[in-house]
DNA sequence: ATGGTGCGTTTGGATTCTGAACCCGTCAAG
DNA sequence: CTTGACGGGTTCAGAATCCAAACGCACCAT
């Protein structure tokens, strides 16, 4: 497999990786969730190469996460704002930097909080079972066959259930 | 900034990616998780090209994600397993998969199910907030300067409360 | 002696990334 | 009416990374 044919996966991993897997990808999201919209702010926040910029920019708008939008005629410029799709990614950030909170600060200092407008506190986001509401752990949950593209019975390798 | 700066930027987000943001490494770690173990494994199922996926396993394993245990002497063969900071990244996984299962499954089909044992039904992984287990929205989460090495003033771009 | 298994490393050519410079439409100042 | 600034890109050469195929190595089995 070559890593631009991951989109024709069957996997919901390796598809969501096709999108935003791409290296610089996910700072870009960071600061579309920090409402940084423009090329200028991106690039000097990032430190990104602007053809790096321009091309990642464009292929999120191609996988409808961000939207292109004209903030100003006379000169026509446009803006890069997260649709509902992109949106939809904010579970995927907050993932990441809360792994990075927990594993990768020096002194166990964070270099940003997060505080939820609704109950008012600052907040860790912990990953829950829709059904259950408990925390999931990898170790309580199985994995099972959904529905192939192509028929076949799901290769079910690596179903045992050892632990890690 | 370079890529390979990344580990040294004061922001969760981008020591996380410094780890996780490679090409191929979050494939490595979607096997990790459906407990493949070994090298020809990790290589079969993902099509990678042995240098790289041999470059990819040790820069896990220098970051603590995973660990290279010998499973047999006369050869000596190791496996690489998940250590307990690399089981901490399962969120980052589900909210990939889910996000992946919402948007880029054709025709709403799923690849794979997930079924919680603590409670026995197949669910969706879902965000809440610690202190008051509601769901996260992006919109009501307000960000704040954490700890900064640098003593300085965090910089509050991008802090006005605009929508996307 | 030959072949197979598991886990890599080496090597040369194909992609991708980087840094610097350049281009374009518009406005504002000199 | 020329110059400069602003925002948002594109072009281009050289550097870094990736890919595919082949090779190496320790052991075992035939």
């Amino acid at each position: 497999m070559r890593w631009r044919e991951l989109d024709q996966q069957e996997c919901s991993v390796a598809r969501t990786v096709s999108v935003i897997g791409d290296r610089w990808t996910l700072l870009v999201l960071r600061e579309c969730f920090l409402r940084v919209r423009r090329f200028e702010a991106f690039q000097e926040r990032l430190g990104i190469t602007r053809p790096l910029l321009s091309e990642r920019l464009q292929k999120l708008v191609d996988a409808g996460v961000l939207e292109r939008v004209a903030y100003q005629e006379r000169p026509t410029r446009h803006e890069y704002r997260l649709t509902p799709r992109g949106l939809d990614l904010y579970p995927v950030l907050m993932a990441i930097v809360h792994w990075g909170d927990v594993h990768m600060a020096k002194d166990g200092r964070r270099p940003l909080l997060h505080r939820h407008r609704v109950c008012g506190h600052v907040f860790d986001p912990v990953m829950v079972c829709s059904e259950c509401q408990e925390p999931l752990k990898a170790g309580e949950v199985k994995v099972e066959p959904g529905f192939r593209a192509d028929g076949e019975t799901p290769a079910s390798a690596a179903q045992t259930e050892a632990p890690w």
